[in-house]
DNA sequence: GACACGAATGTAAGCGCTTACATTTTCTTT
DNA sequence: AAAGAAAATGTAAGCGCTTACATTCGTGTC
């Protein structure tokens, strides 16, 4: 069904229409909107009146080409459709709302190349300042970066000794703590279900903290079989059923998120093992998904919504105060649930 | 940890500084960016190489001023942290993409009146055309975009009745026939838990569709409890509880969506009820954690993807030809699982 | 070799806004 | 009531780009 054909250009007022309406100067129209406190009342209800009248609303490349601000914040994560970054960008945008600026959102499906041409845009766009997630990119890209004196603040890492500050998590000690209570119980055939570490620093940190642990408990970290796949409930299922398949098979195995956790708790039980009498399985995020699942997942809890939050209001401070801004590093927990047991086999 | 003061400011350079630097005019570098195809290959190759050495990169702000289009669509949806419409807005920022165009993201939080801002917002920023989430909204804003002259698509609901047209599906119809198979499973006393119906045209037409189903089936619509609550797997579980305690309790308990449902079927187990066979429960989407719970809900599956990218090519197409669109229906599937059963007690 | 013609390039006028600076008005102060 | 200070408003110069129109260049034709 064609609902029109050719639409009619209407005339969309301009700051000029309404000051002419108003009978004052363009500056004294955009004072009324930008510092209404420095035009005086009768003028400015005047003024306001005319706005009104003609339905007028500022035009955003204008403004930002003379005032050199957008007021716009971007970031770019992996995906979308990972509830995780979902919920902590929904909560940055609401951050930024309640300070007066907007959130431009990309995604760059894990690829490098894609994340550069995706900060490119944005910048391009006039992005005040970017919030991207982990530390571990391109040298190039933060020169560029510099060189356009675009502030940036790094999310879903914490490393006070990278260049960029960051607001979020201890990725390798988090994962180090889960990986210990693993340990305790018990198990000492591990395997790993991770991303793929060389694009993604996070996954990297968490393998690692693996390692640590084993080596901690008394384990050989060079024996952690890591299974390196994409983060989905699928994969997550066949990487599982592939490590059972190997002799010996692992009696616990770790994965490097929520979103494989399931999937190899799905495909285990798929097998006829019972989890975790069998094979005990723990995640990485809790995500809603992590304690809606039976067993409910064992897994380590990060605040989402709070690290949007703080890495919002850290960047929105870099970018107003032009200053330097602060790494701030947030408390994970662990939250021992069903999918973990003692040793089992 | 304070990583820098204040900043050095940076120079950025222009159109003009490549001109310089390829002793061109500034009109030919833009064309070189914009229509290589009518400048001399000798020409381009200087003009490009300059560009590399400057690090130039164009101003979005500047180039949107001077030509009138943004190429970016604006899209408004309730919240991103339900993975459906995470989902469904990322097939359309991938499509946009294929494009040339990007896509902003804005949430309304299921608020018609920060709806309203946030549509004012986007258009001031200069969006070439927005997506929108259901077609019920205050007729104002609709006049606002007429005269604004952005197109409008409407997704997630299918009416060719109205005045935009719409790509999705018939919201009615689909809960229509989920509410059929639940009549046809023997179940006589039904309630529903939805969304508020008041806000959310979505939620008011999968109500009507359950009314419809029980009329065609001999009940009484008029007898239809239903709940209204916010969308989340707690106030799914509130719900529930409520509806059984009262007297006599439904046997089957339709639910607006797979958020609400999941809350429901946790909250029935933690109550002592066995799922199906005490009380049937069906949800609506089809998302991932309908598969993943035990049992399995029954409900009706929503193509997010297709939607996703069907909207975005529909609304580009009216954006670059200026046209009136399509309205575009897809078509839903039920999805019967182990969460319904026949009737109990 | 002069001419016409299309292709390549240049010139310059905006696009709609902000803001430094200049000017006018209003308010104090004596 | 005059003078000076402070507040309100106006003037106009850009911000960095696109594009209509003007100009120049290169080529083929006779």
């Amino acid at each position: 069904m064609t609902t029109g054909t050719v639409k009619p250009s209407q005339y969309v007022p301009t700051l000029a229409d309404v000051a002419r309406a108003a009978g004052v100067s363009t500056a004294t129209v955009s004072r009324c909107l930008n510092a209404p406190g420095q035009v005086q009342k009768k003028t400015r209800e005047r003024v306001l009146r005319a706005v009104d009248d003609l339905g007028y609303s500022p035009n955003f490349s204008a403004q930002s080409l003379a005032a050199k601000r957008t007021n716009t914040i971007g970031a770019i994560i992996p995906t979308m459709e990972n509830a995780i970054f979902a919920r902590g960008i929904q909560a940055v945008q609401e951050e930024l709302a309640r300070a007066g600026a907007t959130l431009l959102v990309a995604s760059s499906a894990y690829k490098p190349d894609l994340e550069i041409q995706q900060i490119r845009t944005l910048v391009a766009r006039g992005a005040d300042g970017l919030i991207l997630i982990g530390h571990e990119r391109d040298p190039a890209i933060y020169d560029f970066l510099e060189r356009q004196n675009v502030p940036v603040c790094i999310s879903w890492a914490y490393d006070p000794a990278r260049a960029k500050p960051s607001v979020g998590f201890d990725n390798r000690a988090a994962m180090r703590a889960m990986a210990e209570e693993v340990v305790a119980h018990g198990h000492r055939r591990i395997a790993m279900i991770s991303a793929r570490q060389a694009d993604n620093d996070r996954a990297f940190e968490r393998v690692q903290g693996v390692r640590e642990a084993m080596e901690a408990g008394g384990l050989d970290p060079a024996d952690l079989v890591v299974f390196e796949t994409d983060y989905t409930i699928e994969a997550g299922g066949a990487a599982l059923a592939s490590l059972v398949a190997s002799s010996p098979g692992p009696s616990a195995v770790i994965c490097g998120n929520d979103v494989l956790a399931v999937g190899a708790v799905k495909a285990a039980q798929k097998l006829g093992l019972r989890v975790p009498e069998d094979i005990s399985i723990t995640g990485f995020d809790d995500m809603e998904l992590a304690s809606v699942i039976v067993p409910a997942l064992t897994t380590v809890h990060v605040p989402h919504r709070q690290m949007g939050v703080l890495a919002a209001r850290q960047l929105w401070k870099m970018v107003t105060e032009n200053t330097g801004g602060d790494s701030l590093r947030l408390d994970t927990e662990l939250r021992i649930r069903g999918s973990l047991g003692s040793r089992a086999r």
